[in-house]
RNA sequence: GCGGAAGUGGUGAAAUGGCAAACACACCAGCCUUAGGAGCUGGCGCCCAAAAGGCUUGCGGGUUCAAGUCCCGCCUUCCGCACCA
């Protein structure tokens, strides 16, 4: 037989094993109840992990937030959806085919498998029935099938468009897989800007509900709101055309077509158009293509501002170039004014924000007066400051507070006056009008990579593109591929993919080979769990009337801009499919902090990598769990520091200790409260009821697991400071027994495995999830008496002790009695005597 | 440059405008022991030999009876955006 020591062992291995397979053996513990349950609903949901074949730290903090959250909620009798998914498409599963000359599908499927045992191995309560893999044919054919309804809604098309190409690889890459203007796999092999035909989802045309949706979305994190709405960027201003002039004199003729040419510029400040002395265009606008056409000179001088351009995008830094330009020699007229103004070509216009044209005005815009310097063209003064205060008159003047001068007849206008009044003009003569534009792009989700959602389209020489029918969904990814390094979509080598017939004409057509970006996946993935099974469409919208919109979605801050953008747009866009009646996807979002190790993100490069395996190994998976929600607040960075791993499996302990300790007591004792609890007894309740308001006031809203960890330390530390009392039975056993049954409680959405072996121990048979969360008992969790800090002129002198209620006159008397106060106030007039029930009382003396 | 967040002991951190440093880690001293990465007791912001006392939340001002907390200015760090017309 073990001896006494031996059997007084926490033993995390043991007790985690044991309730895994357990759980393994429950199915239906973790499943949430169909949709026509009559238990408030609550979609609690962790951003679906890439299966890279490892969890590493973030992602246990990331789950072991929403478990906590989860359990919670289980335990408050929600009926509480937590599901879980794989984010399986994506070029690392290519890289691992060339590598390890594996498939990417059995790669992938293998990765899954293993992190799906390490979500298991730390006790995260999913329900795996409703799993979701986004690189199985059952997922990607409904991506397809939304791809069909886009463009159908002409919401899918295509264009031409600038894409990076790594020479190396001989492929696309997507904007995050270029560091530093060089490829992430090539590190010294500059990334090229090629143009491509490629597909887009007209997300712009969501643009301004997408803007305006942020201001409703009150339960996410201002953080991520404001850097939606930059990306966003929307713009109000006037487009306003500069009439291309005549040019009669070179050689006789007209330039053909050219002079009833306008320059069409957008401006938000169309109040300075008087003070326009040039107008610039972005080195790839139509119209220089016409102008170099017939003028080799001024075409070598663009190419090279081309060039310059190319290369600062290419190195990710177009904000740093110099700004360079060239005179084209021709000029444009005003139409406010008739002023002829020359034009310019500049490498610092962008050809893909606004009209890919500018009027110039330096006197008023940091930028223009930066370029008009540096060339000598005229800086004019059109804005006066409303007050000519010191300085404020110096150009550029970039203010809207000013009057307008040497403008014409808007003269003495003020800026926001003229504004009006010149679109008004503009609008009546037809030449420009008031006009919104957004920084927003559209979505580029054409990928020339194997390991994607085939787009579902056909070429055919005779009908051009057509879609495929929607019951020949899905198109199949085929599985027998050889990956190289070859240039072009992969799936272009695959014949029996490619061949295929027109649905429209039966002759041989080709079919796309691009796949789609793997944010698409993730946009919707969301309400796939909620029907993950159905084979007839992406889910009963029913069903996801019930679920939605999430109640809470948790995950890094690094998505806030794509996935947490894509997924609202696609919401809107199943919206007017009629699938789903909610505007947005989700309520409530939190973004956790990264968890990082001697200052820094942890890194393979750094070395600085803490496996979740071995922690597990080492302390168990309840420590592991808990220390990553005790070190830091949820939303903070997170300083991985292994001794305090060590800390918190110390004090699961002595959690473990004190409960099989007194087990035997609790099993036994009456399930009725005591009446009046005195002495000891009281104290402990007190504490308890204290703890159980502030961990359950913590999930509510403020979300500090850290001090719900700490609180529940010091109940812990109060009960074992009472082990003699409790020893020697002078804490009755009623409150023994609620004692242990509640801390058990408290603990179970933090450390799950250990408070199902102790809710076990104390007797119970049924799962503690399904155990009602503990209530805090008002008249318990006050004290009678308190102690309120006693100030002379805001210092502090000492303490008293008062009864809680008291009011501030017994408060008076009871800081006036003290012998401390007493002294300091002996010669002195006592001026003001500030008491705050429940506070402090505060001495004003002279 | 613009926008946001944050600066508190040796470390992670705590504190509805009301006792700064709870809870832990590390460290120090001691106890226990079947030597376990175990358990228990005590100490642990700074100054002062100690006590008494004084000082202390990045820096400087302010509001208030009272400021880590609110306001203004500055410094530093991190994050996002950045020639967006």
């Amino acid at each position: 037989m073990a001896d006494e020591k031996e059997q007084l062992r926490y033993d995390p291995a043991a007790i985690e094993q044991k309730w895994q397979q357990r759980w393994a053996a429950d199915p239906t513990l973790y499943a949430a109840e169909p949709a026509t349950s009559n238990k408030p609903k609550y979609y609690v949901l962790e951003m679906l992990p890439y299966p890279s074949g490892q969890l590493h730290m973030g992602h246990v903090r990331n789950y072991a937030i929403g478990d906590a959250l989860a359990r919670q909620m289980w335990m408050r009798g929600y009926n509480v959806l937590h599901p879980m998914g794989w984010d399986a498409f994506g070029l690392p599963a290519e890289n691992a085919a060339l590598k390890n000359n594996t498939p990417p599908r059995e790669w992938t499927l293998g990765n899954i498998a293993a992190m799906k045992r390490q979500f298991k191995r730390l006790g995260m309560g999913f329900d795996w029935a409703t799993e979701v893999t986004t690189c199985l044919p059952d997922y990607y054919r409904w991506n397809q099938w939304f791809f069909l309804r886009m463009y159908e809604k002409g919401l899918a098309y295509r264009k031409k468009s600038k894409v990076n190409w790594c020479p190396e690889c001989a492929t696309v890459l997507a904007n995050e897989q270029v560091i530093d203007g060089c490829c992430w796999r090539h590190e010294d092999t500059k990334v090229e800007q090629r143009d491509l035909v490629q597909w887009f989802f007209r997300i712009t045309a969501y643009a301004q509900e997408l803007l305006e949706g942020l201001d409703k979305l009150d339960g996410w994190p201002e953080k991520v709101r404001t850097m939606q709405r930059n990306w966003i960027g929307r713009s109000e201003g006037t487009e306003v055309d500069f009439f291309l002039e005549e040019i009669k004199q070179r050689s006789g003729t007209r330039d053909q077509g050219l002079e009833k040419q306008r320059i069409r510029v957008f401006t938000t400040r169309v109040d300075t158009i008087f003070g326009a002395t040039s107008v610039q265009l972005a080195p790839e606008h139509p119209l220089v293509k016409a102008f170099t056409a017939e003028d080799a000179d001024l075409k070598e001088k663009v190419d090279e501002l081309l060039a310059q351009q190319k290369t600062a995008r290419e190195a990710g830094d177009l904000g740093a170039i110099d700004k360079h330009g060239v005179a084209t020699g021709r000029f444009a007229v005003n139409p406010y004014s008739g002023e002829r103004v020359p034009i310019w070509v500049a490498n610092y216009i962008l050809m893909d924000y606004g009209t890919g044209a500018i009027m110039s005005v330096p006197a008023h815009d940091e930028r223009d007066f930066e370029f008009a310097t540096k060339y000598g063209i005229e800086i004019r003064q059109v804005i006066k400051p409303l007050e000519e205060a010191d300085g404020s008159n110096a150009l550029p003047f970039v203010s809207e507070d000013g009057m307008l001068v040497n403008s014409g007849e808007y003269n003495g206008l003020s800026c926001v006056q003229a504004q009006k009044k010149l679109q008004e003009v503009a609008t009546r003569g037809q030449f420009g009008e008031e006009k919104v534009i957004f920084r927003l792009k559209d979505w580029g989700v054409s990928r020339q990579r194997y390991w994607g959602t085939p787009i579902p389209m056909i070429h055919c020489e005779r009908d051009g593109l057509v879609a495929v029918p929607d019951d020949q969904l899905p198109v199949i990814l085929p599985e027998k591929i050889e990956i190289t390094q070859q240039g072009g979509s992969p799936l272009g080598r695959v014949p029996d993919f490619v061949n295929t017939t027109c649905p429209k004409c039966g002759g041989p057509a080709r079919r796309e080979t691009d796949t789609m970006d793997t944010f698409v996946d993730s946009s919707w993935y969301f309400y796939r769990y909620t029907d993950a099974k159905n084979a007839k469409a992406p889910f009963d919208p029913a069903i996801v009337k019930y679920w939605f919109p999430i109640d809470q979605y948790i995950g890094g801050v690094e998505h806030a801009i794509l996935h947490l953008i894509y997924s609202r747009f696609w919401t809107k866009v199943m919206r007017d499919l009629g699938l789903v009646e909610n505007d947005e996807p989700t309520k409530r979002l939190f973004t956790q902090g990264m968890v990082i190790k001697d200052g820094a993100k942890m890194s393979k490069s750094k070395g600085n990598v803490v496996s979740p395996d071995d922690m597990v190994a080492r302390y168990g998976a309840d420590s592991a769990r808990m220390y990553s929600l005790f070190a830091a607040p949820p939303d903070r960075d997170l300083d991985w520091q292994e001794d305090g791993v060590a800390g918190v499996s110390r004090f699961l302990g002595r959690v473990w200790r004190i409960v099989t300790k007194y087990a035997p007591v609790a099993r036994t004792a009456s399930a009725q409260t005591v009446d009046a609890p005195a002495g000891l007894s009281l104290t402990l309740l007190r504490k308890l009821h204290k703890t159980i308001a502030k961990v359950t006031q913590d999930f509510e809203g403020r979300w500090h697991f850290n001090t719900d960890v700490a609180a529940i330390m010091e109940l812990v530390n109060e009960m074992q400071d009472a082990d003699a009392q409790l020893a020697s039975g002078e804490v009755a056993a009623p409150v023994v027994r609620e004692l242990l049954r509640t801390l058990v409680l408290l603990l179970a959405p933090f450390a799950p495995f250990l408070a199902a072996e102790l809710w076990e121990e104390l007797g119970e048979d049924g799962a503690i999830l399904r155990a009602p969360w503990p209530k805090s008992d008002p008249s318990l969790a006050k004290e009678d008496e308190i102690e309120i800090p006693v100030q002379i002129n805001g210092k502090l002198v000492t303490v008293v002790r008062v009864a809680a209620g008291a009011d501030p006159g017994t408060m008076e008397t009871a800081a006036l009695v003290n012998d401390k106060v007493r002294d300091r106030i002996a010669g002195k007039t006592l001026v003001k005597v500030i008491a705050v029930p429940g506070r402090a009382v505060n001495l004003v003396v002279k």
